[in-house]
Parts: C-alpha cells; sequence; structure tokens
DNA sequence: ACAAAAATATACCACTCGGTATATTTCCAC
DNA sequence: GTGGAAATATACCGAGTGGTATATTTTTGT
C-alpha cells in the first residue's frame, strides 16, 4: 500500500470516530482536519465531498462491529451459544462503545434521518442485513434440532435487534450499562425459548 | 391568554416539529423563522436562545406523547390490560410519529450526545421517569394479584423501553411498520408471562 | 540524482450561522 | 383616540461553513 492510500485509510478511521462521536452535522471539515493533523487539501485529495467520507466512514465503523461479532461467534458451535454471544458481545465492548460515541447504526440512523439519503440507505442496508443473518442463524438452528421448528424467526430477529439498540440508548443516555445488561438478558430468555428440551424455557421473567 | 403569549405557545409548538425532523444543529434560527412565519426579533423576544427554546420545544413533544399514553391507559382499569394499551399507543401513532419526524425521546438522545448537557439531561430525565412509571405499574399489578410477585419489573421495564424505542428505530429506518408491530408483541409476550393464571404464559416464541 | 507526478498545504470564496442593536409596528389602559 | 409600552421587524455583526484554485512539498520511476 502507497503512502496515498495509507493516509486515506488513516483518514477514514480516524473521520469514523468523530463523526460518530459528534454526528455529520457537527463534524465540520476543519475539526476534521485538526483532529487529523491534515489540512483540506490532502482530505479533498482522497475524497470528493464530506458526504463521500462520512459514507466511507460509517462503513469502516461498521467493519469494526461486525469484526467483533464475527470474532465472537467463531468460538462457538452450537446455534443457540452463537446467538448468545452475539448478543453479549455488545455489552463485552459497551464502554469502547461510549468512548467512539455511541453505536453507529442508532446514530447514523437518527443522524440521517430525511437529510442525509446517502447515509439512510447505508444503515438501511446494514439493519436488514442483521436481520437477514439473525433470521438464517434461527433457521439453521431449526435444521440442526437446537431449536423448536415452530420458532418465529422473524420475531425474534427484530426484537433481537431492537433490545440490541434500544438496550444501548437507553445504557449510553442514563450512563449505567445496567440497561444494556438487562436488555441482553431479555435477549437471553428470548433465546432459551426457541431452545428445544431446555428446562430454561419454562422460566420466564423472573430472576 | 394575551396575544405575546399565544405567540410564544406557537413558537413553542411549531419550532418542536422542526426540531424533531431536522434535529438540534440542522435547525437554524432561519429555518425557524420561515416555518413559522415570524422573525428572529419575535422569537428572540420570547426565548433567550436556541437553546432554550430547543428544551421547551422538547418538553413539549414529550407532553404530546405522555397526553396520548395517558388516554389510552385511562379505558383500562386492569394493569395488565393499561401496560398492553400503552406499548401499543406507540403503533397506533406510529404514522403521526413517522410524520413528525420520529420519536423525540430517541432523537434527542441521540442528538444531544455530548454536546447538549442540558437536553441530554431532559431526555435522562423523560427516560428514568418513563422507568419508574412502568415498575410502579407493574408493582401494583403484583399487589392487586394480577401479577406473579417474583416476577422482576427492573427488567420488564428495560426491556419494554429498549423494545419500543428500539422498534420505532427500525421500522422507521426500515419503512416498514412490523418491526414497531414485532417489538410490541415480544412486549405482549413479556406481559403475559409475568400475569398469575393466563395460559398464554406457557406459550412462548412461537406465532 | 533528477524530473515528472502525485500528494499535501495555503489562501481564499460566497454563504450561513447564532445573536444583537435598533427601528417600526401593534397592543392596551385610560 | 392617544400615549406609552410591549411585541415584532429590519439590518447588521463576527465567526465559521463546505468547497476550490493554486502553490508547495513529497513521493516515485528511472
Amino acid at each position: 500500500m502507497g503512502k496515498a492510500e495509507d493516509t486515506r485509510q488513516s483518514i477514514i478511521e480516524g473521520a469514523a470516530v468523530i463523526f460518530n462521536k459528534n454526528g455529520y452535522q457537527r463534524t465540520s471539515m476543519s475539526l476534521l482536519t485538526q483532529a487529523l493533523g491534515l489540512t483540506k487539501g490532502a482530505i479533498y485529495g482522497h475524497f470528493s465531498d464530506k458526504d463521500a467520507l462520512a459514507v466511507e466512514a460509517f462503513r469502516f465503523s461498521i467493519g469494526q462491529v461486525s469484526r467483533r461479532v464475527g470474532e465472537s461467534l467463531s468460538s462457538h458451535s452450537e446455534v443457540l451459544d452463537k446467538l448468545r454471544a452475539f448478543a453479549r458481545t455488545f455489552v463485552d465492548f459497551f464502554e469502547d462503545t461510549v468512548r467512539e460515541g455511541g453505536c453507529p447504526i442508532l446514530n447514523t440512523a437518527v443522524d440521517s434521518d430525511d437529510a442525509h439519503p446517502l447515509l439512510h440507505g447505508e444503515v438501511r442496508r446494514v439493519l436488514t442485513a442483521w436481520e437477514g443473518r439473525l433470521i438464517a442463524m434461527v433457521n439453521a438452528g431449526k435444521e440442526n434440532g437446537e431449536i423448536r421448528p415452530d420458532a418465529d424467526s422473524e420475531l425474534f430477529a427484530t426484537t433481537f435487534i431492537a433490545l440490541v439498540e434500544g438496550g444501548i440508548l437507553l445504557a449510553k443516555t442514563v450512563g449505567d450499562r445496567k440497561y444494556l445488561e438487562r436488555s441482553v438478558e431479555g435477549i437471553d430468555l428470548l433465546i432459551n425459548q426457541m431452545a428445544i428440551g431446555s428446562d430454561r424455557s419454562s422460566r420466564h421473567l423472573q430472576t
């Protein structure tokens, strides 16, 4: 990778955090230059405009999340364990997430509301991909006999995502990670209810 | 109410929608003036600065949500029905919510991230109040025998809020209300599991 | 080592921002 | 109706915005 390509990547990585912390609008080009130690000339030499950089930065942030999740899943073979690890990843990295400005999906979804169709399309694609991945995992669990065949995979996928994002929102806003922990606990309950032959499926919303 | 107080209120109501649609940063004073048909002089005559107006606008938006929820609850006497009506209110008003720019709690929580301590404090207060209200309702249900005494009211309150906000986020971002409907369906499952003597408590994550 | 090319820095553009000082209009008590 | 006060409009401020044209530095192929 040449020197130029190297700085291009460092711009993306630096901008990802700054955009995520401050939002698209509040992130000015001059803020980026001083945080990156570069000048406008350098940035505009690599990206056509602020929008293009924002999109690449968002994709990079998503890649980071995806990588973390992938690593968590790889250490488990059973689908049920993979699902549990999936959810718990967001708890494990909560402090890092807060330090980097919160969940980029959540932030960008709210931030790009109407005003930024490009970013809006990106986050929309990420969310449906996430949903599809969860549905596929549940279906795989049905096929290998881990999950009851009558489980509603779409209902599970939606509640999974909603609980994760809602949990992050609550925990970050109120400033207490217990809200995210509880949300993931709620996901665990749902997972147990889909499982075949687990006595945990008879335990409900009790501690 | 004098003419001036009337104007002041119309500024708040108009600004509430504009702030919620565009976010704090993207809502410029000139955007407000042209949308309200007023000039800066009029606005700054009633509010010290943009921040003060934003806070009042946020409170007004929250009041609207609170009013809707209150009306939904008032038509039920049992706690379990109140909880179900609580959740369903967000589905019933989903189209209105989208038209007005999304859930003000969700939007403001993400928007005020770090940058606006005043608004951040407001949304934080609203969230904990919402949590307290749900916990109180569950406890009331325990006392009058509707809800199992061992139900985890805090876990329920957190998952309730996370599912509502996460569901709104998903539904609005992807552009399909079914995601919010599923999230509320998930809440109904949790409610049924807390209920005493309902055979529904043995049905889990199946359609 | 050197010249061409690529990458980065500098200086500047028109425009918009939130906010204010002042002029003008509208309201209200008498 | 009229005078004084309150409410609103107008004109303007310095600062910051995204973006660009050009100058300078750095890299790269030979």
